[in-house]
DNA sequence: CAATTGTGTAATCGGTGATTACATTCACGA
DNA sequence: TCGTGAATGTAATCACCGATTACACAATTG
């Protein structure tokens, strides 16, 4: 028989359309009572889930973290939300789909955990600021890891798919090009081509984000503070680079 | 019927054990004689295909360059080398081993490739030998996105299985880092801190690598010289960086 | 020529994404 | 209140994949 709970021993076979016990084992459930955006009190035994979409995009994340983004299954998913199967085509008629809302909450994380980071900047300084974005950038990948893969790698989700995510994405990207734009303006850049520049800092910084992922520093992982210095010098020496020298 | 070969037809049950016909069909055995090793003649239509495992990392080269390296298969190799879907098993325990196979080949000649374009500059400025390091080192990755995937993205394959790649790699970053001793030596740097150079170098060409491999530069694929002028510029604009000010 | 070793085949297992027919429930309107 | 249809989850199934085993056949070697 195919069973996709947990039990594993041999049930003898239910005739084929025989009416099914009503007993019904329901699993996580995510006790803490999902508030779906309707604010519908789930009640915890229903046929009919109440929140699934949400529950199977919270598994998702989930599965990244701990295993990677490659450890994201759908029939995991499903699994942890306590349905069967079958049930997350309702919500994602494909595995990409179900990615593309993943990366949706985790770009957003992505975006406000910047945004964050340069509003606590007081300082004017356009370099000052540009400075705080590529540290919470790298901070924010190195830290999460398995979801900044989700959201850079292109491979788990169309990137024509997902308009919050492009969108969001472009912000960010135009976010450096304002900040550019006013240190070249305020004379402090050496260079006039702030396209490669632009170009440049992205990829430094997606870079290092992606050796970090792909296992280029084995030694890290525990050493924490040595990572967080590394990014540190590394955004000081790409500043300091472009910078016009005192 | 479980058959692996390419005719789906529904054939009568061959009597569990019955001497099955002398006739093979065979798949393409890479026509152009094989030489093993042990440059061994391989007859056409043999039981043992002579030259398996080469041709099993040859097919899963081809199949990385049309599809990725996910679309990589043990199976569609095995198929394309004309074998049964175990047949690899001999050669190579798991994916991963193929995998590590592919890597050392596609290693190999990324490291050919760098080397060749290194001996060409015939300047003895390490600076200029450091650009033209950068520089072969992004346009093969660009002409060869699934094949540095593997070599780089450390999913494909166990960093520590294979030695091959492990000290061919550790040999570019050395050459990296003796190219930026040797102009920190006849005083051509600004900055004193080797190591974080190094690794801005490394991350910034493996993030521009990796953001083409990544999809992030969608207008390319055609505009080939486009791409080329880019690496070029952003090679130039990190050793203008690092470099003393004339 | 015979035995041993290497190599490919056949068959099978468990896991996964995808898809369909069906069961159950919920929400809305008469 | 009650019925009906739209949502939503279940069951069952398919094809594909990686892995593994027992077995068949070939090549080599003594």
């Amino acid at each position: 028989m195919l069973c996709w709970g947990m039990s594993r021993s041999a049930k003898p076979p239910p005739s084929r359309s025989a009416p099914k016990s009503p007993v019904r084992k329901r699993a996580l459930q995510s006790s803490a009572a999902p508030r779906g955006a309707k604010g519908r009190t789930p009640s915890p035994k229903t046929y009919h889930h109440g929140d699934l979409r949400r529950v199977l995009i919270a598994a998702a994340l989930e599965l990244a973290e701990e295993g990677g983004a490659d450890a994201v299954s759908v029939r995991e998913a499903a699994r942890r939300a306590g349905v069967s199967p079958g049930a997350p085509f309702r919500h994602f008629p494909s595995r990409n789909d179900l990615m593309s809302a993943v990366a949706e909450e985790a770009q957003r994380r992505f975006r406000s955990a910047i945004a964050a980071a340069i509003a606590e900047t007081s300082s004017e300084d356009p370099l000052v600021r540009f400075r705080a974005f590529g540290l919470a950038y790298l901070r924010w990948a190195m830290k999460n890891p398995a979801h900044f893969e989700v959201i850079s790698s292109g491979k788990y989700f169309a990137h024509d798919q997902s308009a919050v995510v492009r969108e969001d994405n472009a912000e960010l990207i135009d976010m450096t090009g304002q900040l550019l734009g006013d240190a070249q303006d305020r004379g402090q850049l050496r260079s006039a081509d702030l396209r490669i520049m632009k170009i440049a800092g992205r990829a430094l910084v997606y870079g290092f984000a992606r050796m970090n992922i792909d296992g280029h520093f084995p030694r890290w992982g525990v050493a924490d503070a040595e990572a967080d210095q590394m990014a540190e010098a590394i955004i000081t020496l790409f500043v300091d680079g472009i910078a016009k020298p005192v």
